[in-house]
DNA sequence: ACTAAAATTAGATAATTAGCTAAATATCGA
DNA sequence: TCGATATTTAGCTAATTATCTAATTTTAGT
């Protein structure tokens, strides 16, 4: 967990990850988005692979990075929930009285 | 929001904040947690401070901290949000087919 | 086997950070 | 006004971090 903030404490990594939201990439198509060189990219992405943010996948010469999303997904719940931060939930799945009682 | 995810990666300072969840309370206070100096306790509350994450309220010769809890909502969610991730909407309050309509 | 390409590792540096002790500031009570 | 208390500021150091260039590794194609 701390691995996570600490992760998710830089920007270039923050952007890394929202990149690998829609779908996994390249390392060097991940560094085209990016002006630093390809040796500074390849330490971040090693910061989100011990975060276990994010998993490589080799395929020959090129390594392809997939978001973990679930991971990132219980970490930031399950912080929020340490200060009862609710998920917003919408007016739509309000808890009705019948179904407080399951 | 760069300031509030950069304050988040200090395990201390994210302690700081989970113990001003329920109360707030004074510097002096909020040191006796910790094993560290006060000194360095008070560069932590800076931090958070720049981060808007916790207020200051001086009475006399103490300061009292307390944390803006919607300020750290609004980073984790919007954050959360840019990765689609949901609120775990609980079971009790999943969509039923008459309120989809809605 | 050679070359080119993708990515990493190695090694160095500058900037930031977390920590300390000592000193300063500010307020209260006697 | 003096002394005690709460907290911060100043100044320093050690550790970590982000960054670079150069070199290495690994694989594919010719």
């Amino acid at each position: 967990m701390n691995t996570v903030f600490k992760a998710l404490a830089d920007p270039t990594r923050r952007k890394v990850l929202e990149l690998l939201r829609r779908r996994p990439m390249t390392a060097g198509e991940l560094c085209s988005h990016f002006t630093v060189s390809k040796p500074t990219m390849s330490a971040h992405f090693n910061v989100l692979k011990e975060a276990d943010l994010i998993e490589a996948d080799k395929q020959g010469v090129t390594i392809t990075y997939r978001l973990k999303l679930s991971v990132l997904e219980d970490a930031l719940l399950g912080f929020a929930q340490t200060f009862g931060i609710g998920p917003a939930v919408p007016d739509s799945a309000s808890t009705t009285e019948e179904e407080s009682k399951s």
